[in-house]
DNA sequence: TCAAAAGTGTTATAAATACACCCATGC
DNA sequence: GCATGGGTGTATTTATAACACTTTTGA
């Protein structure tokens, strides 16, 4: 099992006096890679279970900067939205079943203490364009990686619950607006697009309309035709209307599907 | 200036030892009188201010159980489903700017401390049907009453804010089912329900196409010619489908006006 | 008989839906 | 040439919105 540097045992020691007692904050970033929905989880050092990023709050934060910082601090992935979309606090929700894990570790008995106490956690989610990025965690966690939301029931404590209410909330986003462009990488073709929907409402939509309503917006600038080696017809490339996007960001639109 | 009975500082001693602490609830209340939409605001023992109910979560408690429980403590209101609208935690949110007219009270030093401290609060709001209840506070409050939602802009602290981020949400749900129906008493009349749509929304909808569309949804049962004296022509009185009603909350409705 | 509020119907427009059909490509 | 996925058009249905007409009542 992975050791805890001094440094590591010193810094944490450190930070926890400074931190809210009993509050945490999570954070599900969903990315689409083409084919799936996305999110990044985390591994800390000294258990063997998966989580999705999450962190604590200084006493002399807002929330909503802690939750950018955590994200960052954890995968270096900064620069996004962050949106609530909901809080957690079951009386038993707390780390008792892990705590064994922890014992093993150099860290100090305050420390293991406190975190297996009772945690409320305020559940923020956002969107990542395309962009390959690489998850770089902190010194705190061993291993981290994308997984497919479909495949996210069994992350540890109720995190996979929070994915599917993070998810559930991202798709009520995804028809109110035509936010999730957001999640495409610089140029992309409607195809592409149309999985990416799929992907979050998690059912077919009908190709030809698809198109037609996205086109209306009048958001998509035409490229030309892929220039990519494909075994079919290729399919035109877009890139987004940066102003007439933003623009409708201020409106509620509807685009039902 | 009220004073505190010693029961009530022994009292309220021995609970802050089991509460979370820096962590808050807070509920907005809607109800509809027939002309407005309003919500209950309380005011304190020791201080000249208006604020929505709220209180603290007991270390081994639900925070949504806590929701429930302060709600009737406050007011003695029960039965209500309380829904989460959004977490607040700027990292000046505290009662520092009241702290001076504690000062003033009995209140030991220790409680007006815990107290003063920065706050992250967790909001809940509710819908209330039109019977007429009475708000009876506890002992901590002196004051309680009903006011408009538009007159809710002298509220302390960020509580506005509450009431307005509350209604929000208020609004959208009201668009996507026919929820608020809880809102009215157990019988009505369309012209009366359709008031209520209107104060929410806060815009005026068309009088026929709101009749067709909520008779289309087959929800109502007629129950015959309004028996009131009224000056012009009575309007019909229906009452509820439960059956009917209950069934439509499971399903996604668009109800657009 | 008139004003005002309640109840009902009509029509025009737009949106959602379900397809059918053609096009470009590699094999 | 044909299977496959991309691109386009159209017809049907349904929802939205605007508004006109009728009914009932008290004054």
């Amino acid at each position: 099992m992975t050791k805890f540097t001094k440094e590591t045992i010193a810094s944490i020691s450190a930070d926890f006096q400074n931190y809210m007692p009993q509050l945490s904050i999570n954070c599900v970033i969903f990315r689409f890679n083409g084919e799936q929905l996305q999110v990044p989880i985390v591994q800390p050092l000294q258990a063997n279970i998966w989580v999705i990023p999450g962190g604590f709050v200084y006493k002399d934060e807002d929330i909503d900067v802690a939750a950018k910082r955590i994200l960052f601090e954890q995968t270096q992935i900064d620069n996004s939205i962050l949106s609530q979309f909901g809080t957690f606090g079951p009386a038993n929700r707390n780390f008792a079943s892990f705590v064994n894990a922890f014992k093993n570790s150099e860290l100090p008995i305050e420390i293991i203490k406190w975190i297996s106490q009772r945690f409320v956690t305020i559940g923020y989610y956002s969107v990542l364009g395309r962009q390959p990025i690489e998850i770089k965690t902190s010194p705190l966690f061993k291993n981290s990686k994308w997984i497919n939301v479909e495949d996210s029931d069994t992350l540890a404590l109720d995190h996979s619950l929070l994915v599917s209410e993070a998810r559930k909330v991202l798709c009520t986003e995804l028809l109110s607006r035509p936010l999730l462009l957001s999640f495409m990488p610089p140029t992309f073709t409607i195809p592409e697009l149309q999985k990416l929907y799929e992907s979050i409402l998690g059912r077919p939509v009908d190709r030809g309309n698809f198109r037609q309503r996205i086109l209306k917006s009048n958001m998509l600038i035409k490229i030309g035709p892929s220039k990519e080696k494909s075994k079919r017809r290729p399919p035109i490339v877009y890139q987004l209307d940066k102003k007439k996007y933003l623009d409708s960001l201020t409106q509620d639109i509807k685009l039902g599907f």
